[in-house]
DNA sequence: CATAATTTGTGCAGGTTTTCACATGTGAAG
DNA sequence: CTTCACATGTGAAAACCTGCACAAATTATG
């Protein structure tokens, strides 16, 4: 359980690996060897095997892995056998969008509070019963209920910063952030950022490189 | 310019560039120095340099980047310089944010056609005058018009991998895929996923393990 | 024109991540 | 009980990426 130096990539693959697993149980897979669940992945088999050892020795040599047994492992290694609770800052199409999203709540990640900077959405009611709040009434409303762990920006890119601020000046640690801008970050505390443009940047240049590759055959 | 070997994070960092350079020109700043670039985008000011060293030498020694000159060679090399036509599938909450979402079209993504399975929905017109397809209507409604350059899936998991390959079939080479799975490609074609609930997963660990953390001092 | 002050572009070193290859452990079959 | 087939766990090699440190180029100044 040396938990020194783990490679970023190695969390987000244990999440695929994780969400292949739930999906191999429903199909009554007892079974995995790293080389299946490598190339449902499309990762190295190793790779699997490596990302594990740094958390412990999950498998039985011979066998495999047992599927469930893998997927409680995961779920202890990520954290995700608990309810994490999250504040949503932004209720425009994207926000309401994420608040309906039901694989969320599914995975245990539940929205406990919705803010917004316009008066005509306040007290407004979303999925789950989720009122909307000023976003000035942002520290009360929070320090009124039981802890929240993450909180998820939703707003203009010109907003996100601040945002941030008033958020982690909360307590929170974690943020998701969907605006367009890096967030600068307190010490020992997170910021994921999911930022559409980027990755269509990225397929554009991938269009644009095919198109002007010289291809010699 | 070789562009033999170029990291993938290259690509994304020169996404992160760009924006801050066209929010730096609006603030009417004419020359710009790695070192400052850097700082803004909170990396090494080598690492900027290699990154730009991929494709040419854009700068002035001694001086520092031009920051229109630096913003359209970066342009030119992602290949922002003209509009990329995109079809969406799957106007749920999520698919509806994203044809609202005015950053998109702003940086030169333009919707051209959406599908969605439900029937109710066909012929409902979005933003832009977008109008709603059946989704077996795919092909047709593509072959009629202007050849689209990326594909957007916005439909629960369990149709993600369909869709894709209908996509792929109509000769979409680069797909942005919003569910939460893995799609498998064909050689020659792109799928960047845009995965909520792995950045989650992320956060959940990154809270977990430093609850977890045996913190000497 | 020479010198100083900059800031880029880049060879090289260092570090991290991925992959390979094999020893180790396990279950099954004869 | 021995042997075989198999799949894990892991040290070592390879591939990849980042950061340092300095040479090269440019402008400013006297």
């Amino acid at each position: 359980m040396k938990s020194s130096k783990i490679p970023p990539a190695t969390i987000t693959r244990l999440s695929f690996y994780y969400r292949k697993l739930e999906h191999l149980i429903k199909e009554d897979v007892n079974i995995v060897s790293s080389e299946k669940l490598a190339q449902l992945c499309d990762v190295n088999p190793a790779q699997i095997r490596k990302d594990l050892a740094y958390f412990g020795e999950f498998g039985v040599r011979g066998v495999g892995y047992y599927s469930t047994e893998l997927l409680g492992e995961i779920r202890k290694i990520l954290g995700l056998n608990r309810i994490w609770r999250m504040a949503v800052v932004g209720i425009g199409n994207l926000g309401s969008a994420l608040v309906a999203h039901d694989n969320f709540h599914k995975h245990g990640y539940h929205f406990v509070a919705a803010f917004d900077s316009d008066s005509r959405k306040v007290d407004q009611i979303l999925q789950h019963g989720l009122k909307i709040s000023h976003i000035d009434a942002l520290p009360q409303v929070l320090a009124e209920m039981e802890s929240v762990d993450i909180g998820v920006i939703a707003t203009p890119a010109g907003w996100a910063q601040d945002v941030a601020n008033r958020l982690f000046k909360t307590g929170i640690r974690s943020l998701l952030n969907f605006a367009p801008i890096q967030i600068l970050t307190p010490e020992g505390c997170m910021v994921q950022n999911v930022d559409f443009t980027v990755k269509l940047d990225n397929l554009a240049y991938f269009l644009t490189s095919e198109l002007t590759r010289d291809d010699p055959l």
